[in-house]
DNA sequence: TTTATTCTAGAATGATTATTTTAATTCATG
DNA sequence: CATGAATTAAAATAATCATTCTAGAATAAA
């Protein structure tokens, strides 16, 4: 009932990511996530319990955003359409791939969260543990933790260190050696899989 | 003349990696610093001008101490040896690794550094450039930015992303298989050179 | 011994910023 | 129209730190 609300959560959330690309986790103050989306700082605290609240939820946005394209790949086993998704998402999302690859969980979660978006946080994390070993699978490879890091780099981490020169200099679209290092990377970890 | 000092450089330097290292750049206050090195924290401004000056001084250690065991590989045009001293040298000074490879110059300097320090990083990120055209000149190679950026990730950032989990689980040597995907992924990242 | 200088010591200051509080506004509902 | 819960709005509060200040201690040289 009454007042219809004027911001809400995805305001702050998108603001939060555009400071933060920007300028980093610490240009993201509660009084210039405030400004940056036209309301007084109070308001954030009707949305959010706390900053940490707020930064974790927007950490959670990007990495479901990325992980939505990317997870329907290794289901079927498909590592290169893989990595070339996430070099696709990461050039079409910048400020999101600026958050989730240039700073890690710890740069925006301090204390305490908020229950729900721990369950969050962990859900999204098992869904990828489940996309590796799916990944796995399909190559008929074991399920073992040396296998599961080596996966974890090949998909991930590695093509990340491929592209973070260009997303700190803010390069639009990286060269193409850089994805094709990217690939080389994947493709040859994964050749060490037992 | 007069009364012998306390304290030096060093012992604030090595207690900011230590803090730093534990419990990220946030845990590196001057007064935490200054407990950890055993003196109060007005003693600090004798030695740096700023926090700034500390831990980018302390930034410039890291990186000097892992680059003056990488550089002679580079010259001679040995990538293998290269990686393999880098995997090594992270091994044995893991606090010193934690600083450079889990956080970014940017987490330790703010505003304005000295001016002396500013010229040590020039430095010390030429010598850098430096080994890198070393190497692809030994391997016939143009000097091209595309060549550069290409042996900079099989050199550094590759290997650094496939031993990061295993800086932030603290895990004390990283299994035979991190120090495999560092070797094939930069080897597969050379292949790429024109 | 005296003195000038450099240092330790730690309390005081000031700036930044997350959070709380209080007051005013809005508007679907009865 | 009047009500009152949900919201905006902005000022007040409180905590955290980097930095500065003032005082006292140490020591090499005069």
């Amino acid at each position: 009932m009454v007042r219809k609300a004027q911001f809400d959560d995805n305001d702050f959330i998108l603001a939060a990511i555009e400071l933060i690309s920007l300028g980093g986790p610490a240009a993201a103050t509660m009084a210039a996530i405030a400004k940056c989306a036209g309301a007084p700082t109070g308001s954030i605290y009707h949305r959010f319990s706390s900053r940490s609240a707020l930064l974790g939820s927007a950490w959670f946005h990007c990495i479901a955003a990325m992980t939505g394209d990317i997870l329907p790949h290794l289901s079927l086993g498909h590592n290169d359409d893989a990595i070339i998704a996430l070099l696709q998402w990461t050039e079409a999302n910048p400020a999101k791939a600026r958050l989730i690859m240039l700073y890690g969980e710890n740069d925006f979660i301090d204390g305490e969260i908020p229950t729900d978006l721990h369950k969050k946080l962990n859900g999204i994390n098992k869904k990828l543990g489940t996309g590796l070993s799916a990944l796995l699978q399909k190559k008929n490879k074991a399920l073992s933790a040396a296998n599961i890091a080596l996966a974890n780099f090949a998909i991930f981490d590695g093509p990340i260190a491929a592209m973070k020169p260009y997303l700190r200099a803010r390069k639009p679209s990286p060269p193409l050696k850089c994805h094709e290092a990217a690939l080389a990377c994947g493709r040859a970890s994964l050749e060490l899989l037992e």
